[in-house]
RNA sequence: UCCGCUGUAGCUCAGUGGUAGAGCAACCGGCUGUUAACCGGUUGGUCGCUGGUUCGAGUCCAGCCGGCGGAGCCA
């Protein structure tokens, strides 16, 4: 008898009789001998049969399966040095299960807009595993890391009444007679559970009804929010620092053999250790100006500007201090200077851009008021808001770290569309 | 929303206003160590759509539709 064994455990079964379920990833044929390449999810073996071993008539029909039909092989594990893996599997036994024909992905190229019209399909590929598993890995460090420091996972709701920043940019919905949003950030609710439980994230999906078409957008993206009671702008950094060092370390340690496959460059990755380096929003529109770059005071950057910025540095970095004006309204005023807010956004190397927004929020009743009022939110949606300020407020901060395009930075992708199974695009919803 | 590029076989692309092409895939055959295997053969077309110019349009023009890249907005 042999026991069914998965191709990442192969291994430790050298000499025995396995058997493996999976898929027909290649074949390629050598008159009395088919070498098939045999993708079980887990990962890819060789299984040789040769003529001798199997029924004549099966042997035959083997040619011609089509790539991607299911089958089940029974042979034994050898050592193999021709073998990336270092095994394969001397196949004497072969069941069908599913025949496929014309596969639509072959081993030559396709175009962007094929393989995400065949997305369904394209993630069977060796190198969306790759992004896939460190994804996983990355969803799984940074909950780790959250956990062991005392912080709690309170989810926060998708269906929200009413909008964070203003609804211009939220998917609305029905909610039986009344209105609905998804959300696009936890934000406000992690304040509410910060304040119940001392340390908390939520993560999970947000949503976005922007119009952005870029490399690093999708309508449907997850974030992780960590959101902290009785502590301040700094305290907030040091925290980020600390945990997107470990999540980087960690894939480096886990997922060697993704970043391989996805041709990483992980010296630029093994640099990632705080503290990361600081600098002001003012510092660096003087950096950008020094550059050349035609800025205007008081703007936002761009994609391009960020990449500047982040080109001087060999690790993540801080942009602090950014104008009061053009963040959000829960944002804390510095005291030194109420034009510029205790708010920070990491960037990337490497021009992979913004992956974490954050910042101190405000603790005071009153000028939180007039920030709604200012901001033209409707002050009775956010009665539950201001409470956080009428009953205990304390000094507190948080962050949201965008997944997905961690994901690209970590793997080195150029689109953020391969960093998530089935990525919401402004044109593109299917499959 | 704006700017740029692009649309020809299942895929990736070539095609000078005058007979619709290649490689890969698929299909048939060959090969006992292949790694995007290789060798021989076969099949496969509403040239994105609509209209226009022309003796003649895949090719030139206009509009529309799709795809890709970028900008803005943002994580």
């Amino acid at each position: 008898m042999s026991s069914w064994v998965r191709v990442e455990d192969i291994g430790a079964h050298e000499g025995e009789k396995v058997e493996l379920r999976g898929w027909l990833a290649r074949i390629r044929s050598s008159g009395k001998l088919h070498f098939m390449q045999i993708r079980d999810g887990s990962g890819i073996i060789q299984a040789v049969v040769t003529k001798q071993a199997i029924d004549p008539e099966l042997f035959k029909s083997l040619k011609k399966l089509g790539t991607e039909s299911s089958l089940v092989v029974r042979g034994t594990v050898t050592a193999d040095d021709r073998s990336k893996l270092g095994f394969e599997i001397q196949a004497d036994e072969v069941e069908i299960v599913s025949e496929a024909e014309g596969y639509p992905i072959t081993p030559k190229e396709h175009g962007e807009g094929f393989l995400m019209d065949n997305r369904h399909l394209w993630i069977r590929q060796r190198k969306q595993h790759a992004a896939l598993r460190i994804r996983a890995t990355i969803m799984k460090a940074m909950q780790d890391w959250l956990d062991d420091n005392g912080f709690l996972r309170v989810d926060t709701p998708i269906l929200t009444p009413a909008a964070c920043e203003g609804t211009t940019t939220l998917f609305e919905t029905e909610y039986f007679e009344e209105k609905a949003y998804l959300s696009q950030s936890g934000q406000l609710y992690n304040e509410a559970t910060a304040a119940a439980f001392g340390k908390v994230y939520t993560f999970g999906p947000t949503f976005r009804a922007e119009k952005s078409k870029t490399r690093r957008h999708l309508m449907e993206f997850w974030m992780c929010e960590p959101e902290m009671a009785f502590c301040d702008f700094e305290m907030n950094m040091e925290i980020q620092e600390q945990f997107l060092s470990y999540v980087v370390q960690t894939v480096l340690e886990k997922r060697a053999f993704e970043l391989d496959v996805l041709e990483r460059d992980t010296e630029k990755l093994a640099q990632v250790k705080a503290p990361f380096p600081r600098i002001t929003y003012d510092e660096a529109v003087e950096r950008l100006k020094s550059k050349g770059v035609e800025f205007e005071d008081g703007n936002d950057f761009g994609a391009t500007d960020e990449t500047l910025l982040s080109e001087d540095f060999d690790r993540p970095i801080f942009v602090t201090h950014f104008p009061t004006a053009i963040k959000a309204f829960y944002m804390k005023p510095d005291p030194k200077n109420p034009a510029r807010v205790l708010g920070a956004d990491v960037l990337a190397p490497e021009g992979y851009g913004e992956i974490i927004g954050g910042g101190e929020r405000i603790a005071d009743l009153e000028l939180l008021e007039q920030r709604v009022k200012e901001h033209e939110l409707p002050v009775d949606s956010y009665q539950w808001y201001l409470d956080l300020r009428r009953y205990g407020s304390v000094p507190h901060s948080g962050f949201g770290i965008g997944l997905e395009r961690t994901v690209a930075w970590i793997c080195g992708l150029p689109h953020v569309r391969e960093t998530i199974p089935f990525p919401r695009m402004l044109t593109r919803m299917y499959p």
